[in-house]
DNA sequence: TAGCATTTGTGCGTATGTATA
DNA sequence: TTATACATACGCACAAATGCT
């Protein structure tokens, strides 16, 4: 049933967590909240005790579950924040109530020459410069999303200065006459994290990443910004509202 | 730098494969699409070639690569699906072009009671009895997506039947006097594919799924159908784009 | 054509991690 | 806890293919 493959570089007890990780937010465990016993899920999934133990070792680790000798393993409930995305996406403004404290903090700024797909994003020639800005964004301390902005080069020279005194991308847009912006569009897949993300998200090794694309334009203009951003999976989901017409 | 951990229960040849992979996709060898050196790459990443030439072995069978002896690892084209997001979402319309031949398959349906989410959703008492109809959606013979879908169980007591008929919900929903239907919301977030999810999606264990949950509703009406869909994440990329307003 | 540097492919011995009984 | 088997990772050495002079 379970078919648990060898060789593929995750480990059996790993391979188990993940997937009674998915179980989990299957809300398999809803009613009780008890897991079944070691013996009855190394039975389910055709392996040793040791190895189903591995496993509920590391969502212990996690604070997925919680276990006690005598009485068994009990699921932690514990919610993933909410991350709006929509016309009006904003960081902080989108996990208002959620959290107590938000922060997004600027990481490096530099100008580089515009690679092909934010060229073509930005409506610039290729190579045309731009300006990149590495940000971190955070939520009671804990880091959610690592983002790359890129912004046409010479309007937007003393964005780094406006964000700055701001602590807002959206004022220093403001600060360099960008008076509203609109989220354009929004690609959105997921991959496993590489050592970059695990660094800067805080996360360990088969941990997930949600990464997306987006670009921001002007009202009634062109694009503005084009950013890459990895979100730590585990600990958001993107919930796409559409606007009006509903 | 790239911080590698060991007794993780990832092998390291498998962390530096989702490294190098999450590098290509940030287009980091866009230019002459060559990876630098086994040598070279086993001392950035400060482990031996073997384990290097483990990495890269992977990636090759996964086609991310290509390997010549004496010449080097040549990243290898290949875009993501991209499966759109908006007020309409369709499965089969929205893959239109991309494809040559996109089947949704139904695996399963069956009447049961409905858990607190699903209740909430379509508005109804917990444990109202519900449809569930379990679907397969592939594009060109290899699976995209595993679906499962509730509806409100008298309304649609026939839409099994008419879906066998139609082939397709949307004209099943039809049949069962739902002249149209919108996105209202759409949830993503992303995990470690599960043992099912691997084997209905023929995914490798390390995979990475997108986890979908959804509502419809009829225009100007209330919610007619919850889902809950796994995305191969490595084979889609969700593209969210906003109607009107822009 | 021959020669050379570069790069991938292969073999073997050993130590440690993972999984079973 | 112990013993055993296999997977993973390392180190060293050398073979084979490619591209260049």
């Amino acid at each position: 049933m379970s078919s648990l493959e060898r060789r593929t570089g995750i480990a059996l007890w790993r391979q188990i967590a993940d997937d009674i990780r998915a179980a989990i937010g299957n809300g398999a465990y809803e009613d009780t909240g008890k897991l079944p016993t070691e013996a009855a899920l190394a039975t389910q999934f055709g392996v040793n005790r040791h190895t189903v133990r591995a496993a509920l070792a590391a969502l212990a680790r996690d604070g997925m579950i919680d276990t006690t000798q005598g009485r068994g393993s009990f699921v932690v409930a514990r919610k993933r924040l909410s991350y709006p995305i929509g016309p009006r996406t904003r960081f902080s403004a989108g996990l208002e109530g959620q959290v107590a404290r938000t922060r997004s903090r600027g990481l490096e700024s530099r100008i580089e020459p515009a690679s092909a797909p934010v060229a073509e994003a930005l409506h610039l020639a290729p190579d045309a410069p731009v300006l990149r800005l590495d940000m971190l964004g955070e939520a009671d301390g804990t880091p959610l999303s690592r983002a790359t902005h890129w912004f046409e080069a010479t309007r937007f020279a003393h964005l780094p200065d406006h964000y700055r005194a701001f602590g807002s991308i959206t004022r220093a847009l403001a600060a360099c006459g960008v008076e509203d912006y609109v989220r354009l569009f929004t690609d959105i897949t997921a991959a496993p994290a590489s050592a970059a993300d695990r660094q800067d998200l805080d996360l360990e090794p088969g941990a997930v990443v949600l990464l997306t694309l987006s670009v921001n334009g002007e009202v009634g203009g062109g694009p503005v910004q084009y950013s890459r951003s990895r979100f730590a999976a585990d600990r958001v989901t993107l919930s796409v509202r559409m606007p009006g017409e509903i």
